[in-house]
DNA sequence: CTGAAAGCGCTAACAT
DNA sequence: ATGTTAGCGCTTTCAG
């Protein structure tokens, strides 16, 4: 022992509740009662404490409040890739909210799915860190969600809808229709679609409601729908590069294509750029999400506000925490055709 | 009063370290022990606490061993966006590290100044939830800084460099340097710059320095340095496109563009591109960053390793709060001159 | 090697 | 309106 130093982490001296009460002459009981706001407390002392509280920089000590109520004031939001365009937003709309109502915003990454276990089955004890959980766009199974809320932990993901938890999102069915009406108001007929995972029978129905909104679209207007006209874009920007390739290769390839995300489709753009494909002259091409870099390229999107989406769900899961209002089991927010510069009509058909 | 429910929230009937006390017959000091590892546990004893503590699916509670031992195993970080690029990536970095540490991780927003005044003076006790606080290039005063140091709280920085706590980043007037050499090497000789904020005397210091580096490749080439070929990009992408039109709406406008991050690049390819500017032909553009959208529109970037600077001063964060390791003030990381599309030698000079 | 007991700083009955 | 007194669930001396 070389060290005189005792403790491990020595703990700064602050000013505690006990102090406050001392300086004010009351109890700490009191003290706390007056700082809070709460009833039973005769205006003149609550005024004293006060003025003694700011004057001696009193801060209540989190932990120990959390200790005594149960509740931690802070919520969880599980996040498959933090550095990705669609949940950096989600994120910051999340915690814009909860700064606003005096909650910690504490992020988990989610990518593995040693990670995935770890949040399901609350391994990592998160559950008792938190009061409630946001839950990104991740596809977890009902079973899983059930084992999550026989947890106790209150939840609400954004993204897919869910019957177990309230969730925040668009109606993706109808995004799917609306990309598609677009293209084909345009004159389209041979409509490509790049979507998002390769293999994801259940996992993730996101990509699948688009594709069924597509189809909708299609359908609607009398066109027969090729199943092989898609392919998965990952929802990365190479992706989308690598799926327009495998669309434009085709002996029959596509006039327009539907990218279900914005960088998605900038990887198609550029690779048709690289192609010299010419869009919109020989192809179009319309995303999903309105990201920054959309309007810059010109890109025709389907815009959805994802930031709004994070707040919102930020606001739902804590009016729940609050035990409050009557809280809708889905919020679907509106979505918005923004016509750019990568679309128009079909070029004109060879005869033949 | 209508509702049976005392409690306000009432705490779930978690299993305790009573609980397994009792179940292994041994006290709850030789649990805590056990389950802990720390020496002075018979091993049959250690094991048969463990299990008991599986089979009963006991985690300790984080709350109450943080107010016992004073840590609370979590750090913060501040983040002036929360969905920009960079920011995103310096979060994402920052979690791997804390969650692979078994730290939480709670952001920040700290966009506008009374969010700011909050953290440096601790009006929101943020200063009590977490050990330690990572800022991400935000621009606070040695002053401030002080203030901060003062409450006590462990604080690494990344991207700027600090006399007053650990930093990590890359050197500024580097990649100012490499970035320009560049473009001089192809042959430039008039050369914009697109930097950041329009008017920050002292307070971001990033954009200060690679406009540094800039004037030393320019100096070491025997260039004039014309101070006026710069123009505020304000890190965004449209900031990027109308620092660029100002810069070639001149009388004598740059055959090459030092733009300070790729985003700003991004904006100011676009606008080369409305206006009919043909890159590399008639203009190069340079940028900063190595953003995923830059390989795809070919942009000439020095790039940094983004993710990496969060993990690392989440390392250096750890390190310090476990009292760790002799830790360097700064940590540089390397930065690489990615040479794409954008660039190219000047266009022929006219006489005259 | 193990147990008893005193906190950590605050909240929440229950008194007064 | 205010004070007293138990805890909240864990860690950590200090004894044994």
């Amino acid at each position: 022992m070389t060290q005189h130093d005792a403790a491990p982490h020595r703990r700064r001296d602050r000013t505690t509740i006990e102090d406050v009460a001392a300086a004010a002459g009351v109890s700490v009981a009191t003290v706390s009662r007056a700082l809070r706001g709460l009833p039973n407390v005769a205006i003149s002392t609550r005024e004293r404490v006060a003025a003694i509280a700011e004057q001696l920089a009193y801060r209540p000590d989190p932990t120990a409040s959390r200790l005594a109520t149960g509740r931690t004031l802070s919520v969880a939001v599980a996040v498959p890739v933090l550095n990705g365009w669609y949940f950096a937003n989600v994120v910051a709309g999340v915690e814009a909210m909860c700064a606003e109502a005096g909650y910690d915003t504490v992020v988990l990454g989610v990518s593995s799915s040693e990670q995935r276990e770890r949040l399901i089955h609350d391994t990592g004890g998160i559950h008792r860190r938190v009061d409630g959980i946001v839950l990104i766009d991740v596809a977890y199974s009902d079973q899983e969600l059930r084992t999550l809320a026989a947890h106790g932990l209150d939840v609400v993901t954004v993204g897919p809808r869910s019957e177990l938890f309230p969730s925040v999102g668009i109606d993706d069915v109808e995004v799917g229709r609306i990309a598609t009406q677009h293209l084909i108001e345009l004159g389209h007929e041979r409509i490509g679609v790049i979507d998002g995972q390769p293999h994801d029978p259940l996992e993730f129905v996101v990509p699948r409601r688009r594709a069924e909104g597509h189809q909708l679209a299609c359908q609607a207007a009398g066109i027969d729908i090729d199943r092989s006209l898609r392919e998965s874009g990952n929802f990365s920007i190479s992706g989308g590069g690598e799926a327009l390739h495998a669309l434009l290769a085709r002996s029959d390839p596509p006039t327009a294509i539907f990218a279900m995300s914005d960088e998605m489709a900038f990887g198609a753009l550029a690779a048709a750029r690289s192609m010299g494909v010419d869009v919109p002259g020989e192809l179009s091409v319309i995303g999903v999400d309105d990201h920054e870099m959309s309007v810059v390229v010109g890109l025709t999107t389907v815009r959805q506000d994802v930031i709004d989406h994070g707040a919102r769900a930020a606001r739902v899961l804590l009016d729940r925490l609050d035990g409050g209002a009557r809280i809708p089991l889905r919020i679907d927010d509106t979505v918005e055709l923004v016509v750019r510069d990568t679309t128009g009509p079909p070029p004109a058909r060879r005869t033949g």
